[in-house]
DNA sequence: GGTTTATGATGACGATCATCATGTTTTATT
DNA sequence: AATAAAACATGATGATCGTCATCATAAACC
């Protein structure tokens, strides 16, 4: 049963897109090939005609998490992009810290990473790069002098560390999950120069 | 083969430790129950007889690493605890960011835990909110008024979410990685009131 | 000292998983 | 239209894992 370039093509993206959310939600090992392949509406048997291995497939994932992440970022979607406290209580919202799937891939699985496949740490190495340039690009209120990333690489520590700890309590409890989520926006928008 | 009960108990409290270590280092999923038992000396079928089920241990075992954490913040030992400055220069140090197994459960496993068992999120909840609290308790130059937790929440969260950063980087870009905890190392310490 | 009982060692079971082999169908090419 | 090849489905393989059953042993208690 072959179908066309076209749908191949689409195909592929569906499993990279289905990756992606499943991998945010329960982990890199939280989830079989089988269920993102069936989630993406396909089988488990045409996997490997598409990707190397699991781990290419979370390489690649990963790395498109990342670019919707700063696109978001850059673009400044959902109005969270004009100013540096819009963002960070767009990141540090209950809407972030519930939908895992859709969210930061740093706040996801960071604690995760120093395990996995060179290629994972490759992707997420190169997008945490890349999303300091883009914070410090984007609120150029963060950076002392041209090219200085130091507060950029702070506020985005105080951002991933935020979420996940209140994503970590919010279950066991919900009142330090919000007054986590709320002293972290806070601070940061006390910040001086901000 | 029956031991003496003081000898249980250090068996039991052997599993426990290996346990920490273990899930620290290779996540709740990277370790099974066999390989606890021999990294504590013991072979996998008296497990069962120590603890109701793996989340089970996991649970305790996350207690105990947050109870260590803790003393080391109290008690200063290492020398970090005298003032803020050497406790973030230890939490944000190259040993820290290597020792995963012995260091801070929460930058070991953060991300893990919305999914885990409901025992282990209590631990974290539990664990996460001493924390904070021995944090402002320890460094009162963090708390504007009495009872206010928000910038101590604001520290932990950068130093977590730092650490987590660096550990994620180290493998594909040291440099990065470097960078990452010296920049969040100068800005904590630059914080007004610290 | 004999009985009871707790401890842990050996081994097995059912489930899950990543990966691969094979077959079928339909697109792309000639 | 005939041929070749690509895409995917079905099914299997070997490994790993959490959990449990069984048994030998030695400590604890009378």
């Amino acid at each position: 049963m072959k179908v066309s370039r076209e749908q191949a093509a689409a195909n592929r993206a569906a499993i990279v897109k289905a990756a992606g959310r499943l991998f945010r939600e329960r982990g890199f090992d939280g989830v079989g090939v089988a269920e993102i392949m069936k989630a993406a509406g396909l089988t488990h048997g045409g996997f490997y005609g598409h990707f190397a291995s699991k781990d290419a497939l979370a390489a690649e994932a990963c790395g498109k998490a990342f670019g919707d992440t700063i696109e978001r970022l850059e673009t400044g979607r959902d109005q969270a992009g004009r100013d540096l406290g819009r963002y960070v209580e767009n990141y540090l919202s209950e809407a972030h810290r519930t939908r895992r799937d859709i969210g930061c891939p740093i706040a996801a699985l960071a604690t995760e990473v120093p395990r996995q496949d060179a290629g994972i740490q490759a992707s997420y190495a190169e997008g945490i790069d890349r999303f300091i340039d883009t914070l410090a690009a984007r609120f150029p209120a963060l950076a002392a002098s041209e090219g200085d990333r130091g507060r950029a690489i702070l506020v985005i520590s105080a951002l991933v560390g935020g979420l996940a700890l209140a994503r970590a309590t919010e279950a066991s409890d919900r009142g330090l999950s919000d007054e986590i989520l709320a002293a972290v926006r806070d601070e940061i928008t006390k910040l001086p120069e901000t």
